[in-house]
DNA sequence: CGTATTATCTCGTCCAGCGAGATACTCGAT
DNA sequence: ATCGAGTATCTCGCTGGACGAGATAATACG
């Protein structure tokens, strides 16, 4: 039972970078009186709109694993203060496009920001083999999560 | 904006990968009748055990960011699902331990076994060098993270 | 046009987690 | 011994995020 394989401790590594990631995103939230919700939410609509692609409210609920109800509260908790507007889709008007706020944005990249730049940091004193390996390690693991048995 | 170095590509990558195992766990949790939060739980109890450590409510509690009354009611609420024991530190009266019930544990194993095999797999395939690689990222994200701004 | 479908919102409800304070035990000082 | 301070956990009342059901509004299609 004691003293596994060195792969076994670079995959209890793995869930403790989680962890810790989760944690700072946590400490994010709770300085700017959000919820963990509330974080996740402004991530992928700056994720959205990295990509160029517009995120409706039933999308990003749907992606949040919220119900409509949930996502409609939730939406409306970010627009009070704020982080987020409401715009009515002009193709189909039924649907609303949710629009990140610029000053949402610049929070969020001063906080993760530093962390994303020793990350890449980190990166830049590998050769391109050994980051072929930890991409493809990476790679690996989400596909093997995303194949929810 | 667009079009960034292939750095950062792993690094959203990595985001990608915790993004994944978070959803993971919700589906573990879910198909189990529990909370996020119990599963964070059973997680540092499993961790702790191994460690041959005593988990005390109190240490549990402060792991998660709950307070005691978040805390008591956590440990209620496994203990009415059976997967978690009450028991009376002998040393200090006023410490309750808490104990995972076998059962839980292999609940876990179940369910997070594959997904850590396909893990292990991965790892195996890469050589020493590469696998320090990994181990380096993975160790400097977590220090990065974990200095709280 | 009317019916089905889709997107979002409203209403009532549940429950995880919080703050405040109660309770139970330990330990050091008198 | 016993008193008081400190510590660990629990109880109570409440807030607010998320859910289920159903309402409303806009589009699509016969």
């Amino acid at each position: 039972m004691p003293s596994q394989g060195p792969e076994r401790e670079i995959v209890h590594l793995l869930r403790a970078v989680t962890v810790e990631l989760g944690l700072h995103s946590a400490r994010f939230a709770q300085r700017n009186a959000m919820h963990p919700t509330d974080v996740r939410a402004l991530i992928a609509l700056m994720d959205a709109s990295r990509a160029g692609e517009e995120m409706t409210a039933g999308r990003l609920g749907a992606e949040l694993g919220l119900n409509s109800a949930g996502t409609t509260s939730l939406i409306d908790r970010l627009e009070r203060a704020g982080h987020v507007r409401r715009v009515r889709g002009r193709e189909d008007r039924r649907k609303v496009v949710v629009e990140v706020d610029e000053r949402a944005v610049e929070l969020g990249q001063a906080f993760f920001g530093p962390l994303i730049g020793r990350a890449v940091e980190l990166l830049q004193a590998y050769d391109e083999g050994e980051r072929a390996a930890i991409r493809g390690f990476l790679t690996g693991v989400r596909e093997a999560a995303a194949e929810g048995t």
